[in-house]
DNA sequence: GCACTTAAGTTCCTATTTGGAACTTAGGGC
DNA sequence: GCCCTAAGTTCCAAATAGGAACTTAAGTGC
């Protein structure tokens, strides 16, 4: 089975993850709750390649989690900001952090 | 950058992904969850390949999300069980359930 | 008015992962 | 013996991801 063909699944869990079952699709979310909305900002901030960042957000905008607006006519320049829908999903985020928190603390002092 | 490079971000939502942020992962989560513990019933509830869910049990395991144990000798079978670690994955999972119960209803009517 | 820089992508090619089906191992049931 | 179950493993083709360079459309300095 693919995973997009989860979005008709009967679990609402399994339909969640046809969207957001992606790693860089989860931190490229995390990365707008934390204010950031611009291709480049997302390719630095989690290391994915621009390709990947590309097609991620094409489903998220397509998903209606984000939205592309301009922000500058000429040049054409575009930033992903999150819907009411996307903001909703904070919570599994926090969810996400919490854990990690709690069961997978840095080793390393502090470098970064 | 390899997303199991992100373990030893300095963002625990990251860490966190670095194990779990994967569509089979979490559908394999949701399954413990809901009382499963076998391979077989992986295989067939999440629609994933044997070769697949073979891989991420193991993953879960070492990660001590799980814990794999003996429930028959001869001949020897294994089963899969949420460790504390694991069950206070629950969070998570449910802010999953909640987004997609409102956000991704089923357009089918009751086919399942 | 040319070279450099920025932002948002796209393209190309290689490398890694995944999908699908069959095979394996160790018994049990008939 | 022959087929069945459970928990994997193996094999090969197909899909996806990684890395780096290229594109487009300006703006900046000189």
């Amino acid at each position: 089975m693919k995973w997009t063909e989860l979005d008709e699944n009967w679990c609402p869990v399994a339909r969640t993850l046809s969207l957001v079952g992606d790693r860089w699709t989860l931190l490229i979310l995390r990365d707008c709750f934390l204010g950031m909305s611009r291709f480049d900002q997302f390719v630095a901030s989690t290391g994915a390649t621009r390709h990947l960042i590309s097609d991620r957000l094409k489903r998220l905008v397509e998903a209606g989690i984000l939205e592309k607006q301009t922000y500058s006519e000429r040049p054409k320049r575009y930033e992903y900001v999150l819907t009411e829908k996307g903001q909703e999903f904070s919570p599994a985020l926090m969810a996400f952090r919490d854990w990690g928190k709690k069961h997978l603390p840095v080793r390393r002092a502090s470098n970064a």
